[in-house]
DNA sequence: TAGATACCTTATAG
DNA sequence: ACTATAAGGTATC
């Protein structure tokens, strides 16, 4: 068993280890205690599950805050890994000055300040994300724990046995009845049929990195079951396009509400608009703080 | 090229 | 109890 721990108190914005975990962002964490994201439990001091591959191998990590520190337990030395999913190296108080001074935006800021925007795996992220659409974030939660269990590799960790997420030459070989009794519905067989596309090396979803903004996202909707929201998605919580605004119905409603101006009746331009309205460069930053927000505080009292 | 419609399944509202 | 509706949309026509 290794173990360490990191310092989150000192770095500016801390961390909101729940908010950063139970936001939607990533379907690739579970609690221990087995608690449903949605049943709004509170607290970040318990550990937070999940798996990952470290040079090919299939690998377990835990984690929890406690006081200024996080920390892990694991089958590897999990500290970098860490680092890099949660964002650990965000300046959080950089990123916000970004934002407009909004009075809601700025309360979702006070309210969960310390989330971190993810960095997950890129071939989790797409498939989540495929399996997002016209779901609820609890269904989507319990779909990737169905396929991990039903396809990933098992890994022992601590007396128990895990299963990691699984590969696309997994999910590839799995058939879309089985991928239908997992409850996937329709986006059954997009899952597969993009599992089948990187597993056969026609496509990667990482390679959409390194290319410019919109140009990242046309590549990534190439996979099937990926629109231009799925794969803003991916590109905000996965490949660090932290300028990315996924066009959901959530959004859709706070430009509705906030900032009508900005809807240009399509996808593409109202993107831009509502990206260049949140700041630009962290403006999916600013969009994850108001999903959040939305979808559990919007009636809590203001902070202060 | 823009617009309408079907699509799995379940939780929740009425 | 029972039906309508919506859920972090996409593919297809």
């Amino acid at each position: 068993m290794n173990r360490g721990t990191i310092d989150v108190g000192s770095r500016p914005g801390g961390l909101d280890l729940q908010a950063t975990l139970e936001s939607g962002q990533s379907y690739l964490w579970w609690r221990e205690d087995g608690a449903d994201f949605e049943a709004g439990t509170t607290g970040d001091d318990g550990w937070y599950l999940t798996t990952a591959r470290v040079d090919g191998t299939p690998a377990v990590v835990r984690t929890r805050k406690r006081e200024d520190r996080l920390e892990w337990e694991s089958t590897v030395d999990a500290g970098p890994l860490l680092r890099r999913r949660l964002s650990l190296g965000d300046h959080l108080p950089t990123i916000r000055e970004t934002a407009p001074n909004d009075g809601f935006v700025q309360r979702a800021y006070d309210t969960y300040w310390g989330m971190r925007v993810v960095s997950d795996p890129p071939f989790p992220s797409v498939v989540s994300f495929i399996c997002s659409a016209q779901m609820r974030v609890s269904r989507i939660h319990r779909m990737q724990q169905s396929l991990r269990e039903a396809f990933g590799t098992p890994v022992s960790f601590d007396g128990e046995t895990y299963h990691a997420y699984p590969t696309p030459e997994q999910l590839a070989a799995a058939s879309e009845a089985e991928l239908r009794e997992l409850k996937l519905g329709y986006r059954a067989p997009y899952v597969k049929r993009t599992a089948e596309m990187v597993a056969n090396g026609e496509a990667d979803p990482g390679d959409a990195a390194g290319r410019t903004y919109e140009e990242a996202r046309e590549y990534l909707t190439q996979f099937v079951g990926v629109g231009e929201k799925v794969a803003d998605c991916v590109l905000l919580f996965s490949l660090d396009y932290r300028q990315a605004v996924p066009l959901d119905t959530w959004i859709r409603t706070t430009i509705e509400e906030y900032y009508p101006d900005c809807d240009r009746g399509n996808y593409v331009d109202t993107s831009r608009a509502i990206r260049e309205r949140l700041g630009g460069e962290f403006a999916g930053y600013t969009q994850t703080y108001i999903f959040h927000y939305l979808r559990h505080a919007e009636d809590e009292p203001p902070e202060g």
